[in-house]
DNA sequence: AGCCAGGCAAGTG
DNA sequence: CACTTGCATGGC
């Protein structure tokens, strides 16, 4: 085993290991009390966090976790996990810089008092375009309980400390999933979805470079390749896997914030709502902003 | 019991 | 293009 410890202060603006693991944007950690992610627990704080990295076609999979203590970051990983670890948490991320870029707003000085330290993530693309796909008219705990399921069904699986962890399922092992295993998973009428996705992926017949690179707007078009991904789940895909820190994606609870907050943002369609509310949070970091309101409004009693 | 949850695909006008 | 409808499932 291999382990190493940061100190907080080295990441400019903190870091909140359980805000930015527990509010809905990866949903690849599990936390080792395997308490699913519930709102209003601040359990966490402490806690160990697990991923299991690779399990795709060359290379072994790998186990790493994670906890936050005493104002420093610990993990401890099958491997030197340490630049790995500054990819997946953002961690060379300038948080004060980035919100010098977005316009204050009573609503986000409230998110960011309320969770300073929490961060985007970079997941790795398949995982997080499954997660995504996963996550229509679907509550964050049970989004979490149906990668979990997968991963259980369908990954790799590694040994680590005398424990058995699963990695997430590969793109072939899941397009050759049938519609029914994973409808007994609880995917219900996403379950087509995610295997004609894993097709596309395994096929190759659509990947992330079709993606990558492109202009956003573009980018959020491009990922409407895949099934199951419209106007939102592509946001999500992009600002948690692909690094468009723009994007900003509208659902049910931003949707509110609109409403409630910038009702001027409302525009009557998906791309012009996106696109004002992306102005408003200052254009290029739009995503950090809101994330952030999407986790205060969410957690807040 | 009904409503809601990080919506999307397919069909119609 | 915009608008409507059907779709699984579990928690409150």
């Amino acid at each position: 085993m291999e382990s190493g410890s940061i100190a907080i202060g080295e990441f400019a603006g903190g870091l909140d290991v359980q805000a930015t693991l527990e509010s809905g944007q990866t949903f690849l950690w599990r936390r080792e009390d395997g308490r699913a992610y519930e709102t209003g627990d601040a359990s966490g704080g402490s806690a160990w966090y697990h991923t299991v990295v690779g399990g795709h076609t060359d290379g072994e999979s790998e186990v790493l976790r994670v906890r936050q203590r005493d104002d420093r970051l610990e993990w401890e990983a099958t491997f030197d996990a340490e630049s790995l670890l500054g990819e997946r948490l953002r961690l060379d991320d300038d948080l004060p810089a980035i919100f010098e870029r977005i316009p204050d707003h009573p609503l986000l000085a409230d998110a960011r008092e309320s969770y300073p330290g929490l961060r985007i993530v970079n997941d790795p693309f398949f995982p997080c375009l499954v997660s995504f796909i996963c996550s229509a008219q679907m509550r964050v705990g049970r989004i979490h309980g149906m990668q979990t399921a997968l991963a259980r069904e369908f990954g790799e699986t590694v040994e680590f400390d005398g424990e058995t962890y699963h990695a997430f399922p590969t793109p072939e092992r899941l397009a050759r999933a049938t519609e029914d295993e994973l409808r007994e998973l609880g995917l219900g009428y996403r379950a087509p979805y995610v295997r004609r996705s894993a097709e596309l992926v395994a096929s190759g017949e659509a990947t992330a470079d079709d993606v990558r690179g492109l202009d956003y707007e573009d980018a959020r078009d491009a990922m409407q390749a895949f099934v199951g991904v419209g106007d939102k789940v592509a946001d999500c895909v992009l600002l948690f896997s692909l690094g468009y820190l723009e994007a900003v994606p509208l659902d049910t609870w931003i949707q509110t914030a609109i409403a409630e907050h910038y009702p001027h943002c409302e525009k009557g369609s998906y791309a012009e709502t996106s696109r004002a509310l992306r102005e408003e949070f200052g254009g290029e970091f739009a995503g950090y902003a809101q994330t952030y309101v999407f986790h205060y409004l969410r957690t807040r009693g």
